[in-house]
DNA sequence: TCCCATTTTTGATCCCGATCAATGACGTCG
DNA sequence: CGACGTCATTGATCGGGATCAAAAATGGGA
């Protein structure tokens, strides 16, 4: 994990065609506010492997991620990871209470944000209540497939976490680009495992076991679900 | 588990001398919003062991927590159960995206909720946005638990869940009732295991070995820390 | 192109927590 | 008070997933 080397691009960017418009925090706002909006946040490209913020940072900024993937993770004292989510354009990222980031978010894979300073976002907030609604919304979405996750971490098998996993991200990847039986894993294997609370051999024999079973086809960066009803049977369970 | 029997409280009660008036979603309403308000809530009482609210069930009101302790809990078809939370007086419950509820929720011993009736209520947040921020800022802390629990649920031990699950009940106990290394513990042994992804003999056997080590004491309805730094030292491992 | 680092897969074995089973401790009601 | 139902504890055994170890695949970079 390298110093975070942000390349900050030139302006010529406008809200008004952008590619998380229309389904990000800013779908809540009217053309008006959206060009006062733009002068807020500017683009910030990552490179995989890079740290947007860590845990305990102090909050300094909010993010809006609009290409790209992210994992959003904890790290006990001694290294033990959990990843908590992985982020997709459209994610908006770094609310709190405390003032500190609860947890850190690197870039798989390149990436771009539309990052706020904290101070002058709170303002234009203010007095936007449908704005504050967006956010809210977005929070209580988040808060419930929280909640899921808990139930597959506390009480799922390996196997049905797997094949969670695979229908989940690919609800996700659906209803950003359309449907595919083709689910592209941008993440590693050792990604998925700190996610799934299992480690990395039991992800990768259960991928493999899927395989040899016909239920799916790993592929380059990805796997292709060969039959999509018998993981969602697997994930019923 | 049987049929939800409410009993309604007569009138006579005003939310300037609730208990949870200034921890609740309503510490962020002044003395003149505090009586309109009181006209939209309602005080319902439960006994241990009734449904408030199932999962699933279409959303018709939210709940303000007043006295007692709830399970938030959600089943897999096949009957496996996942806490996902306890609740405790000046808990908010029931807000969602969906139109329906994603966690079903029991009382645990006596409890008394202030219930509001969903489109009311709506109605009146809809021009109180300092309302509508302290809800935001409830589900916003909320969420940060949610991932606590979910390292705990992915990445930690039997002892160190069970550490790390006393001495979170007991600090929540504390910003309710003050401090004390006396733990109460309304929840039944399953509920527990259910709440920390573990077996009811597992939850159990931890118990005693704690106490056969001499770090807590197991009395009626809860225990006693009698060395909360081991604990504190099990729990951070 | 080959080399080397990293990631993934596969194999062998172990162990923590689950499961199966029985006993013990309460509380409640007749 | 004693019988019973529920919940908690304890014991014996099992097994899913972790751990340890090595091989195979992948991917840059010179």
């Amino acid at each position: 994990m390298k110093a975070s080397v942000v390349t900050i691009e030139p302006g010529g960017h406008f809200c008004s065609d952008c590619a998380v418009r229309d389904f990000a925090v800013c779908a809540s706002l009217d053309p008006a506010e959206l060009r006062e909006f733009e002068h807020l946040g500017r683009r910030v490209h990552f490179d995989g492997g890079e740290t947007v913020f860590s845990e305990e940072d102090i909050t300094t900024s909010f993010y809006n991620l609009l290409e790209g993937v992210m994992r959003l993770y904890k790290l006990l004292p001694d290294g033990r990871r959990q990843i908590v989510g992985f982020a997709l354009p459209g994610d908006f990222l770094g609310m709190n209470i405390s003032g500190r980031h609860n947890f850190s978010a690197d870039a798989i894979g390149t990436v771009t944000v539309c990052q706020f300073a904290k101070a002058p976002f709170g303002r234009f907030i203010e007095d936007r209540p449908h704005l504050l609604r967006r956010i809210n919304e977005l929070a209580i979405r988040e808060l419930s497939q929280a909640r899921d996750h808990m139930v597959l971490l506390g009480r799922r098998s390996a196997d049905e976490k797997v094949a969670t996993f695979l229908l989940g991200w690919r609800e996700r990847l659906v209803s950003l680009k359309g449907s595919s039986d083709t689910v592209p894993l941008p993440m590693s294997r050792q990604d998925i495992a700190d996610y799934l609370g299992l480690t990395i051999e039991t992800v990768s024999r259960t991928f493999t076991k899927l395989e040899r079973h016909g239920v799916i086809e790993i592929i380059h960066g990805g796997v292709s679900l060969l039959d999509p009803a018998k993981v969602e049977a697997l994930a019923a369970a």
